[in-house]
DNA sequence: CTGAAAGCGCTTACAG
DNA sequence: CTGAAAGCGCTTACAG
């Protein structure tokens, strides 16, 4: 059995006796009419015949287009970020798109490692949930205007820029508003010590709503990576005991909240008679927790449209400079068990 | 302000006067004892200082290896393989590798689409969990040798391929064993509707100790694309009147697990005073459930060390057909509160 | 309507 | 110890 070379456009060119030229034109479609009828049709039957696919790497080299974007997430494992990418990658490939996915940890060397592992390639966009303290090399990167940015997840408003975002501020308000409303009185917050905007705008939310109603701000900030340890746990726990009055916790993470659920299991607190609960990002857990647990859930699909479609459009747009694509979407505040008083709990 | 063009060996040949073959050289490592060390140390420090970085297209044009592997999973956004992906990820990178990471979605058709989409480019390996109905076309690919093939969460028994397996067969018997051991006389199994090895040999482990132990076979069996949905939960909401008798269950993959809790939920019956619950793969979930769900656990980073690692050795020995690699690793089983006999339960 | 030729940025025999 | 040249497989001005 022969080995079977890889066919080139060369071999079809010598083995129907047609030019190189000729027969590029018709796979790009560059044919329209400079082409005879016939020679297209042999060409493409034969074309079919053998199974032939351009080599992308000679195309990528020669037109300086790799037809690849790259999403660094934060953490590619955290079921928001993995579902985000999931929906993206089946649009990107029917768009004839690949998707590259990293994970950043949130770590600001890390990211430039990716960054700079990535830019010699090239890569045809870069979809990033920047980490810590990342504003000034995205400036950078987005002026160096060789690849489109989008950025997801954050901004920063100092900067022009593509993103695709949560309203924060908004989500985290209408959250605290409607604890307030449900009727408790001291209610707390368990949040990221982080610069990025989510971060910020989860606290002000709270912060300010809190204000208004004459309330204190009783809030702690979590280092990002003590949040799945016992550290973070511990830390929970204190802020608790420091904190009696509160009747009534937001977790700004979904990563947060599981931390936070351990803790209340452990101190035995019950949920929602001792402390009601409430947090941004769904899980399936949240549903299926016993009591179920009331969620600010982010629209994952529309996110994922909204940031792919985007993408592909600035890359169709040859991203010229005016182009900006800017959407913050709203969340959805989904009423679950969790944050009922019992007593006038009047769910199923 | 200038467009700053990306610089070529040709630009550092030109401006340093020392020709491209050497430059590549010294770059690539293979100077040797054959250039002197004052033009490596010159042509060392200019790349240094301009931030020179080869052109991965070219290299991979001009040699045939992309550096990059092909992580076909079955769904990306399952924490199971998305814990797996992000633990490759980082040291596939540490190798100079790039992951690609796309989801089958157990699907063949889906699966022949993204080969066809990556088989034309120079991709060096791909790491692939099959889907149903793939094992022949597992075999041409296997056969072409074009590149590393490992196959990962199945085998074929009647294929000499790489792979990296559960030993499922083994974790199945034991947990079985475990609840009849526990002191549940009437052990049910909800597994998945399917021909590919795991969900197999989960389903002959309980049927072999069922049988051993003079117990009736009382299994469901769930299609693939119905586990998520209501169909899935009323199909084992059906399976669970049919057979009143079961005191205990086995899910076979932790899909399954969570609908059918949501099922128990809904037909309000305890967790484990009506029935005890086991199931395979370990999730966040599973551990904050109330009561906390006992598991067997598959050792991620394990898996993930040994994918990851056995195709880098493959690629590293230019694959000579000769290399097999074929690891079966043991499943843990985590005894917590769904299991136990309330009425011997001695945990805390 | 079609083709010969340059060039994308590398690597690697081959020559000296 | 170093360099000129071919070639990986394409695309695309340019010519006719």
């Amino acid at each position: 059995m022969r080995k079977k070379q890889k066919i080139s456009i060369k071999d079809i060119s010598k083995e129907l006796g047609i030019s190189i030229t000729t027969i590029s034109f018709i796979i790009n479609k560059k044919a329209e009419n400079k082409i005879s009828k016939e020679v297209i049709k042999k060409v493409e039957d034969y074309i079919e015949e053998v199974g032939y696919k351009p080599n992308s790497t000679a195309q990528t080299l020669r037109t300086g287009k790799s037809k690849t974007i790259v999403f660094m997430a934060e953490d590619i494992s955290d079921p928001f970020f993995s579902a985000i990418a999931k929906e993206m990658e089946e649009i990107a490939f029917e768009n004839g798109y690949k998707i590259i996915y990293c994970s950043t940890e949130n770590k600001k060397e890390r990211a430039l490692e990716l960054l700079s592992l990535f830019k010699d390639r090239q890569v045809d966009a870069f979809i990033i949930t920047p980490p810590e303290g990342f504003r000034d090399e995205m400036e950078k990167l987005v002026n160096e205007k060789k690849q489109v940015v989008m950025v997801f997840d954050r901004y920063y408003n100092d900067l022009e820029h593509n993103y695709v975002v949560l309203d924060n501020l908004d989500s985290s308000k209408r959250a605290t508003r409607y604890l307030l409303d449900s009727g408790y009185q001291n209610v707390g917050f368990v949040g990221l010590k982080s610069d990025i905007s989510p971060t910020q705008e989860r606290l002000q939310g709270y912060q300010h709503v809190v204000a208004a109603n004459g309330q204190k701000d009783r809030s702690v900030l979590i280092p990002f990576d003590d949040v799945k340890t016992a550290e973070g746990k511990e830390m929970i726990r204190e802020f608790l005991k420091r904190n009696p009055q509160i009747d009534s916790l937001l977790f700004a993470t979904n990563s947060l909240a599981i931390s936070g659920l351990k803790v209340l299991k452990e101190e035995s607190l019950r949920i929602p008679d001792d402390v009601s609960v409430l947090t941004f990002d769904d899980r399936d857990l949240f549903e299926l927790y016993s009591p179920s647990i009331s969620v600010i859930s982010q629209p994952v699909s529309e996110l994922a449209n909204e940031l792919i479609k985007g993408t592909l459009n600035l890359l169709k747009s040859d991203f010229k400079e005016s182009v900006k694509f800017q959407k913050v979407l709203k969340g959805r505040l989904i009423e679950r068990n969790s944050s009922h008083l019992i007593s006038e709990n009047n769910s199923i």
